[in-house]
DNA sequence: AACTAGCAGTCGTCGATTGCGAGTGCTAAA
DNA sequence: TTTAGCACTCGCAATCGACGACTGCTAGTT
């Protein structure tokens, strides 16, 4: 456990770190509110931070910088959580608004909005449904022997699928057998979509048991798409002027399963998750950390909406920016699955 | 106009400086195939190269780099065009067949293939339809007063909106109104899609005029969304190891407005087009070329193809590449509007 | 007249050296 | 327990010189 005062040094380390991008020295601790001891004592505390994993030096005669350790209190105890600006809530809010219909277009938005607030890059899933529900199915003529079958979702999703046929068959039989499976299977869902139900020739039972593989293959992936955007803003931060770094982590984010299985993995619960550095696993994260929530309906529709920034990010607004987008999100998919 | 020498000379220098990103003087040059004079007489020529501006030189006494000019004579006149090898076009044929349903996929794929091939980074628009076909109009029952109003368009393409109803509708009654609609409106441009054709209620004529109207909308767009990928083998070029670069590049890849104007702007006749450094205006793109060719089916639908790498990027190779996935890319969207 | 050998001169690169200043750890006194 | 003082440690930036890659020029050769 943390005495007070370290806790206060800690947080003053901290945040002049986050500010100034290089370690801070006992002097300018000693200046910062709050802490009107000498300078000599703080090397005091300093030192014990050090041994109980908290700071790190870089070399013998500099000053301290967090290790993630020191981040991770940071973030539980020290960090001062300050709410965006009205103003720039309703921005967001009037951005998000334009685009309830497409959830592909509204993670979109949402990345793009993201960056600009947190100096960081925001890495979103559209929002995805535990079970799909059919609301309508169509069969487009394409060529001859080609037509496209199409399956609308619940949530204004929609599955395109090219089919080939035997045989040709007319476009008014395509509407009649898109009008009567649609009829037949309307609001059910992949498990419900079986053969038996009805009469149905062979030709549509292929096509309902091909829908019925489509929607299943849809629910089994893990995540829709995964967005991101705001590269050029994570590029300002100073500690990224080397162009090494830069490039792993664009290997890293071109590689999107990658990012999508650490998304899944830092997720273990509600609310907002904060890991840190080393907590990442893989190596070229280590400069990194990620703040990322939930959002969508518990256990029907959701996503993940987060931002990657270096680990000396502002905590203190980047989480309840997360969280703010986090809940919007949840609102706006709300509204169209009711 | 150059003698022979000179250009060979100056193909030399090209060569070497893709090579080596480095200045390359007179006695490498000498020592290059079909060059057997000795180094003062190169250098002569090298002084005339100079002063026509075919080469700079970075100090007093240094080796010579290409100028905008010189490689303009080099891609027109001198490179050697090199073409895939069989294997890698059959490994991208194989890729981009797995996606002819839906076209933002196919230049999904594309973006993905060409980076590796270029080590550049590839930029690719969605095919575009000059002038759109409806094949079916769907409305979907969303919430009480939402419906979702679905254009489906030849070629694969959706439209999607949603509209706010002035009363309830019974779900019976959209699926008739969508099906009449469907009938009536089949295979028909945006210009032909006139209220007046048949007798409609007064909220089918709504539906009517708010199809066409975002038909006309989708048609006026200049062109689909942009989509690029490679950043990192972009980033891997030696001469983008100074961070200050790569940031202005990102900036500009962000702001997707740009890329496509310039896209537009550079785009001028079929075949491929090859704009170098000082030529795409704007100051942050003078370290670049950009490589770029349409594709599609010239008058009726077209996207764009091509690579954005430095200056001093294999032309020999990548203009043929370049050529091969606009050709590829048109045979396949040539398959699904026959 | 065209080419080449030779040479002096230019200029960037790299490594070593140095001085400076920020910041520490320790000691001894308050 | 805190603080002042001081010697000491390092990183950083600037300076310097040696080195070497090239050139431009001149004078001689083919």
């Amino acid at each position: 456990m943390l005495t007070k005062r370290k806790e206060a040094v800690l947080k003053a380390i901290v945040n002049g770190y986050i500010d100034t991008v290089s370690p801070v020295g006992s002097q300018i601790i000693a200046g910062s509110q709050g802490l009107s001891v000498s300078p000599a004592t703080i090397r005091m505390e300093m030192a014990g931070l050090e041994e109980d994993g908290y700071i790190t030096r870089p070399h013998t005669s500099a000053g301290g910088i967090p290790t993630d350790k020191g981040y991770r209190h940071y973030v539980e105890r020290l960090a001062e959580r300050r709410d965006l600006a009205p103003r720039e809530k309703e921005n967001i809010q009037r951005q998000l608004r334009r685009a309830y219909l497409d959830q592909e277009e509204l993670a979109r938005l949402a990345a793009t909005a993201l960056p600009k607030l947190t100096g960081s890059l925001a890495l979103i899933t559209a929002p995805k449904a535990t079970q799909l529900r059919l609301k309508r199915l169509d069969l487009v003529p394409v060529q001859e022997l080609l037509v496209m079958l199409l399956l609308i979702l619940q949530g204004t999703k929609i599955i395109r699928h090219l089919v080939s046929l035997p045989e040709p068959v007319s476009q008014q039989e395509l509407i009649r057998m898109g009008n009567k499976l649609s009829d037949v299977f309307e609001g059910v869902t992949s498990a419900e979509l079986d053969v038996t139900y009805t009469e149905l020739t062979p030709l549509e039972e292929e096509i309902v048991d091909l829908a019925r593989d489509l929607m299943k293959a849809e629910e089994r992936l893990s995540y829709e798409e995964l967005f991101f955007d705001g590269l050029s803003e994570l590029f300002d931060q100073p500690e990224f002027s080397e162009a090494e770094i830069l490039r792993s982590v664009l290997e890293i984010l071109e590689r999107r399963g990658y990012l999508r299985s650490i998304v899944e993995e830092v997720y273990t619960g509600p609310g907002v998750q904060v890991s840190i550095g080393g907590e990442l696993q893989e190596a070229s994260m280590r400069h990194f950390s990620l703040v990322i929530a939930e959002y969508g309906i518990a256990g029907q529709v959701t996503g993940v909406v987060g931002v990657l920034g270096p680990k000396r990010m502002d905590y203190g607004r980047n989480i309840p920016a997360v969280q703010f987008l986090s809940n919007l999100m949840s609102q706006v998919v709300g509204e169209v699955y009711q």
